[in-house]
RNA sequence: GUGGGUGUAGCUCAGCUGGUUAGAGCGCCAGGUUGUGGCCCUGGAGGUCAUGGGUUCGAAACCCAUCACUCACCCCA
């Protein structure tokens, strides 16, 4: 069962097996899809990126830099990082290949199970390796580019046939207004600071804003009362945040408002959204995203608003086998050869090589085992038909072509397979 | 990172308060049909009882450690 020496995988990794493949293609499929509808291009960047790429964007305080990424140093001195999100290597490459410069169109991006790393404690639904699909909109201010990203997601969903998930906004407000907010908010809880837990206090001091992410029951009440971000958006933030809605509540997607949504990453502004699945237990983001009009420019680019999101695959693919159960994917084959004797076998090896080449599924048996056999294999995979090669069929250059679901059984000349079984499939289809 | 739970055949799991050669179902292989699948019958293969220590006359079972998975927290996808 085991390797030798017990070499497995790394804690909080899978293995994608051929049970598994059919699902991450549908996924792939759906996300391709929708992109090709929202005319969005496909960008793949590096694993690898310089550390400091991450520090600057997501924020040297926040968990998922300061304790979560992957840091070593190679061998040439220099500070690396795995990659513990996607958005900033998007910006990272737009920039670096002058995507942003002289022109006015939006830059539409997406990417497709591309992986992350975090070290985390690993749950169901929480990997050290996990992979994400999402998008990057570049260059627009407007409540619709934020609509569309919304929609780009739960449109993805929505093709896959999950139906259970839930959308919650909530608007951080753009720079000035989130000070003022700050500005009475840090007083509040520090007359409360005797009451909050441990990690609440120390979080009024070092990120004031994740203090309402808290879910320690004695927070909740001095959180509830809490000044609430949204009293304090400036008159273009709210006009942004209310056509947001409007526009949510015309492409048909339900959405809660949340004020106490907060997320992870220093770079957002104005809006930031997340869905969850119901099915999920406590791991229960299935995708997360926000607006961040500061952090092109951070990162070296010219001033450009953008908006995007990031979806975790296995989650969705959790969430879809809470829906639709296990689904056990045998491999399988259209025509099975069954032969019988080396000779046989050579002469049947020759023939799967011609239907190959065709464009025929078919397999043969390696083992030399009884027909008996044989057939229960052809069974197994699902053939539509058997082409048996023995002694009498090998004499007369014909083989016997059995049809599996009747039993019925003829004879095909060698020279005739490819054509024949090409005949039957395109009647078939 | 904190606190719980679990780990027996390829898979799902039984194995009583420690007591001989560790079981079942499914799957796999073979035979019943000397060249014909599915259903049925019969037989067979397959296990360092996660790993390493310890307690004991004796450990799958009890204790400790490690590893993995898992639940909640934390965090998030």
């Amino acid at each position: 069962m085991l390797p030798i020496e017990s070499v497995r995988a790394l804690r909080g990794t899978k293995d994608m097996l051929p049970a598994d493949a059919p699902k991450w293609r549908e996924l792939r499929h759906a996300v391709d899809g929708v992109a090709k509808t929202f005319g969005y291009g496909e960008i793949r960047t590096p694993v690898i990126e310089q550390a400091r790429l991450f520090k600057r964007s997501v924020g040297e305080e926040t968990d998922i830099v300061s304790k979560e990424m992957y840091e070593f140093t190679d061998n040439g001195g220099e500070a690396i990082a795995l990659r513990p999100e996607l958005t900033a290597p998007a910006i990272r490459a737009a920039v670096e290949h002058g995507m942003l410069t002289g022109q006015s169109d939006c830059v539409r991006l997406y990417y497709n199970s591309a992986p992350n790393f975090r070290y985390e404690k690993p749950q169901l639904g929480r990997l050290r390796q996990h992979h994400q699909f999402g998008t990057e909109l570049l260059g627009s201010p407007h409540p619709i580019a934020d609509a569309e990203t919304i929609t780009f997601a739960i449109s993805v969903y929505r093709r896959l046939g999950l139906r259970t998930f839930r959308v919650r906004l909530n608007s951080l407000a753009s720079a000035t207004a989130r000070i003022e907010w700050k500005n009475v908010l840090v007083p509040y809880l520090r007359s409360h600071f005797a009451e909050l837990s441990k990690e609440s206090q120390h979080r009024t001091d070092v990120n004031p804003m994740r203090v309402l992410d808290s879910k320690a029951p004695e927070d909740q009440e001095i959180i509830r009362n809490a000044p609430i971000i949204l009293d304090y958006l400036s008159a273009d933030d709210r006009s942004h945040f209310e056509e947001l809605q409007t526009l949510l509540h015309a492409a048909n997607i339900e959405f809660v408002i949340d004020p106490l949504l907060v997320r992870g990453l220093d770079y957002y502004t104005r809006t930031v959204f997340e869905v969850t699945s119901p099915d999920l237990g406590s791991q229960d983001a299935l995708c997360g995203g926000g607006r961040y009009d500061n952090l092109v420019e951070q990162l070296g680019g010219p001033p450009c608003p953008a908006v995007g999101f990031g979806a975790g695959v296995e989650r969705a693919l959790l969430a879809l086998e809470k829906l639709q159960g296990e689904g056990v994917s045998a491999p399988s084959t259209a025509l099975f050869v069954v032969t019988l004797g080396a000779a046989a076998q050579r002469k049947g090896f020759e023939l799967v090589s011609q239907l190959h080449a065709a464009s025929v599924e078919c397999m043969l048996d390696l083992h030399g085992r009884s027909m008996k056999a044989q057939m229960r294999e052809a069974n197994r995979l699902g053939a539509k038909f058997v082409y048996i090669i023995g002694e009498s069929e090998l004499a007369e250059q014909a083989g016997s072509l059995k049809t599996m679901a009747t039993g019925e059984q003829q004879k095909v000349t060698f020279d005739r397979i490819v054509t024949t079984i090409q005949a039957y499939f395109t009647k078939l289809s």
